[in-house]
DNA sequence: GTCTATATCTAGATAGAC
DNA sequence: GTCTATCTAGATATAGAC
């Protein structure tokens, strides 16, 4: 039983993290959720940052293949849609560490620098897809636009979801909000586009958008 | 004196608040950097959470003003600019708040609600303006992609500072995080403008953008 | 208005029996 | 591995003297 446990209190702070703040959750209340002792549940984790580091961890496994963009493939609309939706399905799971950054990058040792260098890994990853796209000549853009569209970018992939929980506590549930992050991603990136491409994406979001 | 210690203690509190953030400040220390004591802290607030509700009451109080806009306006890129820097210039003074936005909303009683009214205010106020624009003929846009360019103009608007907090801690002090936010949100809408305002813009957001 | 001293409470974490 | 009982620390908040 000791993987079973473990593995149960994770599911269980994971839960609760998300669904009331890491802030608002105490270790007493993980092992009451969990039908296990406060004791027990020391005796599997060394610490409440231990849980959050752990969990964190499994993120970052799940999240890195995701950023693994095949370099010449022709990355259709759809390709591109998949991608996010996986992407934004999964930090939706997780979305406890995407609320509280600043604040949980300076509690939890190690966690901040963590979280940087998958910021990092990510623009890196999009900014690859930019370039393939480039490469193609589906998408024109100067250097300095390609910047500013990265932070843009960067910003909607890490806050899109806290802020569609600020704004309706309840679309998390029923999938509005990933599909409404999709839309919005994409939304960026259509100016640049060339017609053809521009024509294909548009009729993809307007699809989507509610 | 009796002004004059509460003001202090505000002052105190929100240059604490902003450094280390909200949660990792403690009353005693807020009373320590005051010079004063913890007894008398509590003689002037109820509680922490009077301390933020207040902060948050000064915030809304200077932020609203920036949100009424005038209607018939021209609206240069540089009005635009300069409003936005005010903008984010105060967000920056009181960027406490924005950092922890879930957590503080769901902490504070009524800090949740109100923070709430002022986002939908300022959405209005942004779409007020880009409908200005349209009015003026210088933007062109459908009905849904308004919708995505709100969306995504409220993120950028909301989220900016926090984002750049965290990439580059010292980025605040020396204004670059103002400049880039600003150029940032700008970008967003250059892609509707019509080719002269498209240009004035363009060389606008190039000037400042790093 | 301000201080010192302290009450109260809660969270994280440990000890030791089973 | 799991439990019960408990320690400890730190934070909010109050009491009462000056």
């Amino acid at each position: 039983m000791k993987r079973n446990t473990r593995e149960h209190i994770l599911e269980i702070s994971l839960s609760l993290f998300n669904e009331l703040g890491e802030p608002r959750v105490t270790t007493n209340q993980i092992a009451l959720e969990a039908d296990i002792s406060p004791g027990n549940l020391y005796y599997h984790f060394r610490s409440k940052h231990d849980i959050v580091l752990e969990l964190f961890k499994r993120f970052l496994a799940q999240f890195q293949p995701l950023l693994e963009v095949p370099e010449n493939s022709s990355l259709e609309a759809e390709d591109l849609w998949f991608q996010l939706h996986l992407s934004f399905e999964l930090k939706g799971r997780f979305r406890f560490l995407y609320r509280n950054l600043t604040d949980l990058a300076h509690q939890v040792p190690n966690l901040g620098k963590a979280f940087l260098g998958l910021l990092r890994m990510e623009r890196k990853a999009v900014r690859g897809l930019i370039e393939s796209l480039e490469r193609q000549d589906k998408l024109r853009i100067t250097k300095n636009e390609k910047t500013l569209l990265l932070n843009n970018l960067m910003l909607a992939l890490t806050y899109w979801i806290s802020y569609a929980e600020l704004i309706d506590a309840d679309g998390l549930a029923n999938g509005s909000v990933q599909t409404n992050a999709i839309a919005g991603v994409l939304q960026l990136v259509i100016p640049y586009l060339r017609p053809p491409d521009r024509k294909q994406f548009t009729e993809l979001v307007q699809g989507y958008a509610n």
